[in-house]
DNA sequence: AATGTAAGTGTAAACATGACACAAACACCG
DNA sequence: CGGTGTTTGTGTCATGTTTACACTTACATT
């Protein structure tokens, strides 16, 4: 951008971003896709993303379509760039993925414009995928394993309060890796990734304290 | 990217790609910058780098800029999206920023037209550097630190073969963390980074063995 | 009151990390 | 040719971190 003439100047491809949200579907990890309702791919799945605008960065923008698709508000991790050129037969479109951790119970999906439909998929049981999604996925689950065994990404998957039970699940299903309940209580406490709330939840058994993120 | 309708489509920034060329001066960390022939930022420095082409991934065009900057052929690996829609004030461009290890004494430094000079320049003591790749340069430099706990990054900054002394050097100043020797070859050794050659290096000392990447 | 189930707690072994000092090999010099 | 200077190369012990493992507590249900 710097030592090449300003007088050359390719066509430029479509900046877009593609999100991979995350969510708890029981114990195992769930994604939300989009049912494509035109071609290329029609009938296919897809990540939700779209196209950059004139005044957000990229990253804005991946935070904008997660916002549009799921009426969360979340920081979002890059995963990586996804540039081959025919990656879509419309036009070259260079994809910034971004990856992100959501409670799926206080998402309210919207199917946009051209899509069918709009769905949690179980990470380990997925539909037919579109364009090269499923290489963008798989990166973004290994990014996201990474990404919690060092800082408290699992908590994003759950409300702001929860029990450690319910941060073990979360993590577990990120890292794909099960953990011991004494050595995870103990890693989570000294790393202060949670306080206390003070609060009990009431179940159908001991009760269990409760945390937020600290 | 998938579910904006595909009549909607915003003005395409430019694309491009700066990289961050890492080498050993002397015994500390130099970076490749060069001189501004133009404004903006005529007479600051800049990182090395250029736009994505048609036909080429972003992670190939960074390659290819390294390549055209070094005469090096090596590995380039992603630190950033810059994208702040100000960051260039002739027009929009989205800056994809990697970082490279190389070997110094293999280089062959090439200005570009509109540059007035290429040169390394100590990490710790940087001049005026042009539009936003000082921020660049930071999260480069902390990325590779990260990357070299994991990985032999440090023996890409040194000739195929070397001691270990070498590579210890190179290890500390990617990382800026003094470590202990003995230690050092213990790691080195049961990560299995390195293989000897059965050669010696001869100097003005105890000779040394000889190892590479393996 | 008895039963079932999840919450909550401590300790010991294995392993990884960090700190530490001296002998060996060569070049150089007198 | 022996002494000096400088770099290579090596082992062990203390400390911290990670892993493995079992029982008691608290509540709901019957």
């Amino acid at each position: 951008m710097t030592q090449t003439p300003y007088t050359y100047a390719p066509p430029h491809p479509a900046i877009a971003t593609d999100i991979v949200v995350l969510a708890l579907e029981g114990s195992t990890l769930g994604v939300l896709l989009i049912e494509r309702g035109e071609e290329p791919h029609k009938g296919a799945w897809a990540l939700p993303g779209g196209f950059l605008r004139p005044d957000e960065t990229v990253e804005a923008c991946g935070m904008r379509e997660l916002q549009e698709e799921t009426g969360i508000r979340a920081e979002v991790d890059l995963v990586g760039v996804f540039s081959d050129p025919t990656r879509d037969p419309r036009e070259r479109v260079v994809s910034i993925a971004y990856v992100a951790c959501v409670d799926h119970r206080t998402t309210r999906l919207r199917a946009a414009s051209d899509a069918a439909a709009a769905q949690w998929w179980p990470a380990t049981d997925l539909p037919p995928i579109a364009f090269d999604h499923a290489s963008i996925l798989a990166a973004a689950l290994a990014k996201a394993a990474d990404l919690a065994r060092h800082r408290p990404l699992a908590a994003r998957l759950l409300p702001e309060s929860f029990t450690l039970a319910e941060l073990q699940e979360a993590q577990e299903a990120l890292t794909g890796r099960r953990v011991d309940k004494r050595n995870f209580r103990r890693e989570v406490l000294e790393a202060g990734w949670v306080r206390s709330t003070g609060e009990m939840r009431r179940g159908q058994h001991r009760p269990a304290e409760v945390w937020r993120v600290g």
